[in-house]
DNA sequence: TGTAATTTGTAACAAATGTTACATTTCCTC
DNA sequence: GAGGAAATGTAACATTTGTTACAAATTACA
């Protein structure tokens, strides 16, 4: 195989080894090799292709005025930049891009990327899902950071786990997750959870949680 | 036409309305109607095709365990339900759909609709703007939501304004659109501004911010 | 089962934001 | 230019959250 790392992509997912070579005798591609520490591309640059990690890795990085950094998030091979964004209207890179290490990326253009998912109808869905997925993310995290108070977050989180309407939900995630979850401190959360169990909305048990007042505890997510 | 409504439909946008009528031609698809309050979908449902509100509203709304209602946003034609999610793994509409008048709404399997888009290059493109450009909105919004003080949001929103690095932007927006982009409360959007003012970060004029100490102000955005 | 690592509970104080209310300024339109 | 609407500036106080620190409980695993 031309990109054997490609095989475990899950835009590929589902093409054999030999149609993701097909692939690439057919299509207009190029590969760009990065010397740890170079910059792939700046924030604010136009997105005009699709950049797949092949060997190596890359981190987004943002700056400041003073040129202070601020590291964003990895990105492994086989996985593609910024893929949510690719096909927006007026689609730039949000952050700085700067390889890790000595790096290989797999380049091919927008338009012609586009030209692919037209001809293979599940490489299509396999992008499909991953914006889509991405999307999905993006709003439920929305959702949490635009409650205003911490209870109101874990009233609804707790509100929406299966079994709620019985009274009796399971929270598989500790206090530290679930505050990163919410984006506030742990001690902040625990605090918020103990005084909603000392005034008798709910009653917590390890991982259990019962939910003793509904009305009450069902103003607090809605306003 | 059939559906004359979908010529202004972004997601038909490059099609003739011959080109739109032929493919009801060769499509499956079905329309529905609703009365007024009807209940379109249900939260937590499976998304399992495309819907397209042809005349009349529906409203997204939330329900909390009590049964207390949230609306959330308003869907008007040629729009189509949680466009975004479709395709995202376990895609499921995040909030109950209630008809706000008499409405009739266009419905395309899912797998149907992405045969259209596999046999038309701009519907496809169409789509695919749609979602990716949804993404970066959600991406941008939670960017601000997610630090932590107001002077970070302030501080990050101006140096992301053209014009940044002369020192010198114009903010369009008023302190009630800026709070709300931010989540916040307008006085406290103003106080935390007129802080900065003060203490010579930056000077502001109507409109127009100056930037006076760029490494303070960058020390704000940046942790 | 015992021990170390992780997770949770809690407290006191600081900092930030929300709430409410009102005065002032700017903007728009006639 | 006058008048009203919209936007902004500001203040006092309440509420919420962050910060830091430490003890207790639970869990993982040797």
């Amino acid at each position: 195989m031309k990109f054997p790392v490609l095989s475990r992509s899950p835009l590929f997912s589902g093409l054999s080894d030999a149609e993701i070579d097909g692939i690439f005798e057919s299509v207009n591609y190029r590969s760009r090799s990065f010397p740890a520490g170079a910059v792939v591309v700046i924030a604010g640059e136009e997105i005009s292709s699709v950049m797949i990690v092949l060997s190596g890795s890359v981190r987004g990085e943002m700056t400041d005025l003073t040129g202070k950094t601020i590291k964003i998030e990895d990105v492994y091979p086989p996985q593609a930049l910024a893929a949510a964004f690719i096909y927006g209207r007026d689609a730039r890179y949000p952050v700085n891009v700067i390889a890790n290490a000595d790096t290989e990326l797999l380049i091919i253009g927008k338009s012609e990327f586009l030209t692919l998912m037209n001809n293979d109808r599940r490489l299509l869905l396999n992008y499909l899902t991953a914006v889509c997925t991405r999307a999905l993310f993006l709003s439920d995290r929305l959702r949490f950071l635009s409650f205003r108070t911490i209870r109101e977050k874990y009233a609804h989180y707790i509100s929406s786990l299966p079994g709620a309407i019985s009274g009796r939900v399971v929270n598989n995630r500790t206090q530290q997750e679930l505050a990163d979850y919410f984006g506030v401190t742990r001690p902040s959360l625990a605090r918020a959870v103990s005084e909603m169990e000392s005034e008798g909305l709910i009653s917590v048990d390890r991982r259990e949680v019962r939910i003793l007042d509904i009305r009450r505890l069902s103003s607090l997510s809605g306003t």
